[in-house]
DNA sequence: GCCAAACAGATGACACGACATACGTGTCGT
DNA sequence: ACGACACGTATGTCGTGTCATCTGTTTGGC
């Protein structure tokens, strides 16, 4: 099997195994992780539009999260407004539900972390996260991934 | 950001945009990267039943695909039989359609692998696989994944 | 032999994720 | 002022993925 080949598999895998540990954690919170992907930016970079989230999120591509949000919505934990001067656009924001909900998701995602920083134990993990980023960074999610990084660093570190 | 939430968002980044541009070179195929799995599998390790199937994917968990097989069946890519001596089991072997599809598949992840490729020139990629072995390994489709390394080595290298 | 438990697979339900397309709103050239 | 165009968002469709549950088949204890 090719190097690179086997790094796409790889890569699936994780993913895969990662979504499904943190779908675990987050489904006693009624969420996905998709969701709190959107919470999670939505708290980190304000008020936005539908086209600026999407912009920051990994989990979908170029497509407007609509739905996505349309679930958040309902669910009480993200306003929806118009905007009154372009009415075109939306003003997306947490509700205080939300904001409360996002601490218990950092709690959450916390667990997963810890998880995969045992599993890990004793690798230097530099060069991999350079490696990946150097992949990353050339596609459009990878570049939200960096937009996210940028302007607001160290948030909660550790 | 912590490093292991920075490795799981660019494992993500990297899987979703993979999967797209390999979407891309697949769809002329009239298949996805799912069923292009499958196939794959069927290929290399003969004809097998739905579970051992589902114990080989990484693209699906537990779960057996049913679905996704019951789609290349209705494309004539895979046929499907009954074990003769234990009615619970299928027999899953690819027709020669999918044979010769197969070789099509071959070529268009090619295509995908020879740009990640060079995406990563200059890379050493040795470590990051390494590392991200050492994560997958531990999940069930890191070990199935481990499978299919193991007895059958190296298929169409370079 | 018979019935319960184990097992292989199928199916229902739900939320993505990607693509294409439709709709409503504003902008700009003329 | 108006009409084409651009733009932000919404929606239809399809194929996953995941979980839970169901059906049919075999096995094994009694």
């Amino acid at each position: 099997m090719k190097v690179v080949e086997e790094l796409r598999y790889l890569v699936l895998a994780i993913q895969r195994e990662g979504n499904r540990l943190l779908a675990a954690e987050l489904r006693p919170l009624g969420i996905t992780p998709s969701q709190a992907e959107v919470l999670r930016v939505l708290r980190d970079h304000g008020p936005m539009t539908l086209n600026a989230l999407g912009g920051l999120l990994v989990c979908e591509t170029g497509n407007s999260p609509s739905r996505l949000v349309d679930r958040l919505v309902a669910q009480g934990l993200v306003k929806r407004g118009i905007d009154k001067v372009d009415r075109r656009y939306l003003t997306l924001s947490l509700t205080p539900q939300g904001r409360a909900l996002h601490r218990r998701i950092i709690t959450a995602e916390n667990r997963l972390h810890r998880t995969m920083h045992d599993r890990l134990a004793g690798q230097a993990l530099d060069e991999t996260i350079s490696t990946l980023r150097s992949l990353a960074d050339a596609f459009p999610t990878g570049a939200a991934l960096a937009r996210r990084r940028g302007p607001e660093l160290a948030h909660q570190e550790n």
